[in-house]
RNA sequence: UCCCCAGUAGCUCAGUUGGCAGAGCAAUUGGCUGUUAACCAAUGGGUCCGCGGUUCAAAUCCGUGCUGGGGAGCCA
């Protein structure tokens, strides 16, 4: 007989008689003539209810089945006397796969986040880790339909870099175990910290382009909001600029959003119910919201007239610090807002020069509760306004070559970002620790798993 | 890396002024005719994070290290 996966069978409108599910006991409740069981399988959220009478063959073996056991049953689907469940399994056959002996550590109970971080391989199994990946799964699969849908290529930059792109963050260092022959490939190379560089090229060839993959930092970051490994998604769009480059966040921001309430709304349930009380009021303003569009200039004028006190000074030429951006997302906006136009000084030498010789044309999305979402810019096309930016931040134009060809030979305005793709899912669940929503997070002085 | 907080049973935590190590849940065993993190009863379970110090006496006070959490910086 063939498996049903549990998700698929408490759809079902009426019961096809005899069915057979396989998977791991929730909990168990025996009397003296019969035993409950709630099993589930990861396809969903709920578990099914399975009543195995006392007159079943091998029914000493299942009165020692604990939390955590494996197993598979076959019965009939039967709708349920009981409150809570549609359907049930009236078992007829019940195989133990493999008993999960009393040092199981998930109990019947509500864990600590940070006792299943110690068992990370195991927390999948808990209701609240399972809803988390399962929306992950799904929320990979969205970008990707939604890039399909607006034609965009799909590309994969390297992981392995020669270039210290930008400059930004520390990286790992890539090394070869042969001694004496350190440097594989003949000269320094490192962990991508971005695919931006690379993504530029593609889109002024195939126009439209996306990366989306695994990005890593070195830094010694401690904070609930950074890990050394995390994927990153990187649009890059050929004739664009800084607003269409906004409008492009704005509407992806929305379509995963809205995902993720269509696609996966029973574990968005439970997110909004049991995790984060404001949670449903946040998904709503993203959804229904127009997002806030404000310069750097202007917002530091709003955080001088706030008469709000900061540790940190407000002023013209620095980067905001964590607690100006959360009064502008939350106290001011109080809902997601782009900062645009930076001074150059505290930018990238790639974005694009404004008129006025003193700002970028860069673009950060700041959202309540995470801070930065998405990073991005237009990007300089002019190659010589681009050399001398090079030449002032004392960048080696000659290990640029490439990059710098790209805006000898038909160069085109282009814009593009990256957004945090375990960030947005801090946002969308609710869920207040980037440790949580992904597998098995690389921190510092950690790595197991 | 810096600042703050914490570390006691498998888990979550209490432990008063320095004076015999505690609870709930879990586990184990038994009971129970439809349960919903079932219920009732009994039983077992401790390197009080490690090291050093003060003291007649340290879970408790001091020093130090480690681990975890919150915040900052850096960023996505």
């Amino acid at each position: 007989m063939k498996r049903t996966k549990i998700n698929v069978l408490l759809k079902l409108e009426k019961t096809p008689g005899k069915v057979l599910i396989k998977g791991w006991v929730r909990t168990k409740r025996d009397s003296k003539e019969f035993s409950f069981m709630d099993i589930n399988d990861g396809s969903a959220l709920k578990s099914i209810q399975v009543i195995a009478n006392n007159d079943l063959e091998n029914y000493p073996d299942i009165e020692k089945i604990t939390t955590g056991t494996s197993v598979a049953v076959a019965g009939q689907l039967l709708e349920s006397p009981g409150k809570g469940q549609k359907w049930e399994i009236q078992a007829s056959d019940i195989e133990i796969i493999n008993i999960a002996p009393e040092s199981y550590p998930l109990q019947k109970k509500r864990h600590s986040d940070e006792f299943l971080r110690t068992i990370a391989h195991l927390r999948p199994r808990t209701n609240k880790y399972g809803a988390a990946f399962r929306i992950r799964s799904e929320m990979m699969f969205a970008i990707h339909k939604f890039y399909k849908e607006k034609g965009f290529r799909y590309l994969t930059t390297p992981l392995i870099t020669g270039a210290d792109c930008e400059g930004a963050g520390e990286m790992f260092r890539v090394t070869s175990p042969e001694p004496g022959k350190e440097n594989f490939f003949g000269r320094e190379s490192n962990l991508t910290v971005s695919g931006q560089l690379p993504a530029e090229m593609f889109a002024l060839a195939l126009g439209d382009v996306y990366t989306f993959g695994p990005t890593f930092r070195a830094e010694n970051s401690n904070t609930s909001r950074h890990v050394a490994e995390f994927w990153m998604l990187e649009p890059e769009m050929a004739f664009c600029d800084l607003k269409e480059n906004m409008d492009h966040g704005e509407e992806l921001v929305k379509y995963l959003t809205q995902h993720a309430m269509n696609e996966c709304k029973e574990d968005m349930d439970l997110f909004i119910k049991f995790v984060d009380k404001s949670l449903s009021k946040r998904i709503d303003t993203l959804l229904n919201s127009e997002f806030g569009r404000i310069s750097y200039t202007e917002a530091i004028d709003i955080l001088l007239k706030s008469k709000k006190k900061f540790d940190f000074k407000v002023e013209y030429g620095t980067d905001l610090q964590s607690e100006h951006e959360r009064y502008l997302a939350e106290v001011y906006f109080k809902k997601p807002v782009f900062l645009t136009d930076y001074p150059k000084g505290i930018k990238p030498f790639y974005m694009r020069m404004n008129d006025d010789g003193k700002t970028v044309a860069a673009v950060d999305l700041l959202v309540p509760g995470i801070g930065e979402l998405i990073g991005g810019s237009q990007r300089e096309d002019r190659l010589l306004v681009l050399e001398k930016r090079m030449d002032e931040m004392n960048l080696p134009k000659e290990d640029y070559w490439w990059y710098l060809d790209s805006r000898k030979f038909g160069s085109v305005p282009h814009s593009g970002f990256g957004l945090g793709f375990e960030r947005f899912l801090m946002m969308i669940t609710g869920i207040s620790n980037i440790r949580d929503v992904i597998p098995f997070p690389r921190t510092p002085g950690s790595i197991d798993f």
